[in-house]
DNA sequence: TGCGCTTAAATCGTGTACGATACAAAGGAA
DNA sequence: TTCCTTTGTATCGTACACGATTTAAGCGCA
């Protein structure tokens, strides 16, 4: 099954990634969240939660560890009370030097080649496109 | 980055077996672990989680749960008592045959061909002991 | 026989995930 | 304006996931 070797390579690689996060004091979802932020800040929960496929219920006590650990800040949109702005603070922006090198030791215990890495990411990418559309017929 | 692109397929294939899974009455970690009963019954606590790659502080509640659902059975082994040997009830094996039937949805949501679905399983199964590997070392 | 080491589950605390719900702010129609 | 609907977060309850610890059952060896 298919899904069984997905739920095994998320589970490894969660595995991978935990004792080089963990000198950040960032778990694994919490570091996916510094990616997106890293890509691109400030952001509402909302943004953060469409990159990641996941809703406030999950973010907003994610998001409070993390302005507790220093590395963002939250506060609500002057323009739009609804939203609430999250935002890297230099702690969290300075993280992310620290963070290239956990990159690069991930990239490596895949043990892949660059190219079929990414056209690995190229299928799986599809495979998610598929799966969500057949999700909403 | 690769560990992106897994962590949205995971979620992408629990989210097409949800609606497949409620009427079973079944979970989707709950469902992997019926799949393992379904191959090979009775089991012990411990080879289930050597499938899974979970443990006992994830399998314990999970299998009193499906315990307490009516589809499998938990008891001592005779020979070792440490042991806790997990068995299918008759419901819990009757449930394989509505379960083939969330198979076929779920592998038709993938849109892949069976060829293809094959190579990519190939390549999450070497990547995966890849980066259990380099977790040792 | 007895002592210590290992192994198998269970338990505990923390941190995701998510459906359902609540609630306040924004935006529009009468 | 007043009401109604929509939108963005937050809250609640349930269910994984896992590190650390506990407990009990084997097992080995002097």
């Amino acid at each position: 099954m298919l899904c069984f070797d997905i739920y095994a390579a998320n589970h490894a690689f969660a595995r991978v990634y935990k004792p080089l996060l963990d000198p950040l004091g960032l778990t694994y979802p919490q570091f996916l969240v510094m990616l997106v932020l890293w890509a691109e800040a400030p952001l509402s929960v909302g943004t953060i939660g469409k990159r990641l496929g996941l809703s406030s219920n999950t973010l907003t006590p994610l998001l409070k560890r993390l302005a507790q650990t220093g590395y963002v800040t939250r506060r609500r949109d002057g323009a739009d009370e609804r939203r609430v702005q999250v935002d890297l603070t230099e702690s969290g922006a300075a993280l992310r030097e620290r963070a290239d090198h956990v990159q690069q030791c991930a990239t490596r215990a895949t043990g892949m080649s660059l190219e079929d890495m990414q056209a690995l990411q190229d299928q799986l990418q599809r495979l998610s496109a598929h799966l969500l559309e057949s999700g909403r017929a």
